[in-house]
DNA sequence: TGCCAGGCCCTCTTTAGGGCCTT
């Protein structure tokens, strides 16, 4: 098992039930000033500690590839498959006869699949109850979601308290070549106590159920996450042979960008993250375009962004969309 | 020979083209 140069983050403040936007904003932020302001409030703890030594221990069920099919970007779940993995939750079954369901019907019927999610949670009137609000950023070879390989990974749950958050980098086995980038090292990551994609991906599942909250939803956050880091999650689960959860929702914070840089004209100077970061006056120590640094940036971006849209948690939930419903169409579309 | 990222948005407009955003 590779896991020495995974990392979780032991946040000295007690957990805390969200009771509204406003609040979970307030306190994760106030966390997080308090941890960054003056870089020590952050403990790194030894991996063993989360009990990390299941990967080979079979503690994890594999789950069957159904995000991609052989030699295509496109999905192979269907709705159908799908029904049946919002019944059992635990034990995917996929037949090749789901494969044989008219595409038009099986538009349909992940669009009224997935707006019963969001429309049963969005009516929850205890929303926050049943989520789990993580913001993620991941660091790769490259843009090719094709051909290029996640090489570190780090969220925080916003929600704060012990082992908030996790940070790994991730053995690609090949070269880097964009180390000008990010500072990521072949070097770095080519060693054995660096998890491969297969030895974490159980890793970062456990890790994300002990944050969930019982028959929640997990709602995973990023700057164009729906063109980037989203593409090469699926890819990367998909080369694992597996599932993504299904109760597993992204949201895209560069639409937000977007409609913010609408009424604020030329205050916010494009839709990247560092833009946003000067507008909202976020500053975060360490290494641009690591993946904690960045995902610290957007932590603290966030709360300030759904404050100048009057975006509440319902708001965010609906703006939300499953991994598989991104289109794997190629450039100038030929469906 | 064809491929080389791709979805979204804006503009000189949508039967299109180019820039932005992510590494």
């Amino acid at each position: 098992m590779r896991t020495g140069s995974m990392s979780f983050s032991l946040v000295l403040v007690p957990r805390y039930r969200i009771h509204s936007l406003a609040n979970h904003w307030d306190e994760s932020l106030h966390n997080l000033n308090r941890n960054y302001g003056n870089n020590s409030g952050i403990r790194l703890l030894d991996s063993r500690i989360y009990g990390l030594q299941g990967g080979h221990g079979k503690k994890w069920t594999r789950r069957p590839v159904t995000t991609k099919r052989e030699g295509s970007n496109k999905t192979s779940r269907s709705p159908k498959s799908r029904s049946i993995e919002h019944e059992t939750l635990s034990e995917t079954i996929l037949t090749s006869a789901t494969e044989n369901v008219n595409k038009t019907e099986l538009g349909q019927l992940q669009e009224i699949q997935y707006s019963d999610i969001q429309k049963e949670l969005a009516q929850n009137k205890d929303l926050t109850s049943l989520l789990t609000i993580i913001v993620f950023d991941t660091e790769t070879t490259g843009f090719m979601r094709k051909g290029d390989r996640i090489i570190e990974i780090a969220l925080r749950d916003l929600q704060g308290g012990e082992n908030s958050t996790f940070q790994t980098l991730v053995n690609p086995q090949r070269y880097i070549l964009n180390s000008h980038v990010h500072g990521i090292t072949t070097q770095m990551v080519n060693k054995p106590d660096v998890p491969r994609m297969e030895d974490l991906i159980p890793i970062l599942m456990k890790y994300v159920r002990s944050r969930e909250k019982s028959g929640g939803y997990v709602l995973w956050v990023a700057h164009n996450a729906r063109t980037f880091d989203v593409p090469f999650l699926i890819n990367e689960f998909s080369r694992c042979s597996t599932e993504i959860p299904p109760n597993w929702l992204f949201v895209d914070t560069l639409p937000l960008a977007r409609e913010v840089i609408k009424f604020r004209g030329t205050e916010l100077s494009s839709t990247s993250l560092p833009a946003l970061a000067e507008l909202y006056k976020v500053k975060v120590d360490g290494s641009a375009h690591r993946a904690m640094v960045d995902v610290n940036k957007l932590a603290m971006i966030l709360p300030k962004l759904t404050f100048d849209l009057k975006l509440t948690i319902s708001d965010l939930f609906e703006r939300s969309f499953k991994p598989d419903l991104i289109n794997f169409r190629r450039k100038k579309n030929t469906d």
